[in-house]
DNA sequence: CGTTCATTCAACTAGATGGTTGACAATCTA
DNA sequence: TAGATTGTCAACCATCTAGTTGAATGAACG
């Protein structure tokens, strides 16, 4: 439905949530270690997974006191897929597009504090 | 910068801006034209082209007394290569990724008015 | 010139969002 | 059992969001 993809472009569009994702593509993670990177309370990142999970990009198991994340592609290949639709229309070079995604990954660096990726 | 991809991402997190952007994808439109299919009010409305706007997703021409919208894919493309990062990890099948783009257009008509598409 | 048309602006409202803190629950460890 | 660790829950707060209405702008029409 249309409200799934309401929820999921909600969920990416904040870079906090981004970048957990980003974490979470090089493998498992904690919810500690997802929430390490930022300065916030572990409560405020504790809401941000779940608002990954409630879109479905994440699912979570329990393993004694700890909780584990994982990615869960397939609505971000929706996502995607949407966005496909678009495709035939782009006009402008890559290399710009190229030089966003980088972007994300060299600034916001909030509380540097050990590279957990 | 990742501010970017924030607007982007919040521009397409709405239902209402989605179904506009399809119908600039069949070709310009105006403000007016935009607004139609929804119950909204005509400001409201509004506020959504320029959010869109905002995000660089379109772009507007005044042309006398009349606004008139078209598609600017270039932040598109860059949300799809955000995505197409996360590519990697689908495990899902796709039948169902493609019904969730076909809802998309079935569902959400409101104030069905003529399609303007 | 005055009116109508297309659209924005300004002020306001209700509800969602993102953050805080402190208390709680459950698990591991000594 | 007691204490430390991992994470959630609840209440609260500031800000943003999406909608409203009514007035304002600016172009076209007669």
């Amino acid at each position: 439905m249309t409200a799934h993809l309401d929820t999921v472009f909600h969920a990416l569009g904040d870079a906090t949530r981004r970048r957990m994702l980003r974490d979470l593509a090089a493998g498992e993670r904690t919810v500690g270690q997802l929430a390490a990177p930022f300065t916030m309370s572990l409560a405020a990142a504790s809401k941000h997974i779940r608002a990954l999970e409630h879109a479905g990009l994440i699912r979570r198991e329990v393993r004694g006191r700890t909780h584990w994340c994982r990615l869960e592609p397939g609505p971000l290949a929706s996502a995607q897929q949407w966005l496909g639709f678009y495709a035939r229309f782009w006009t402008s070079r890559l290399d710009q597009l190229e030089w966003l995604l980088r972007a994300e990954d060299a600034d916001k660096n909030p509380k540097p504090k050990g590279d957990i990726t």
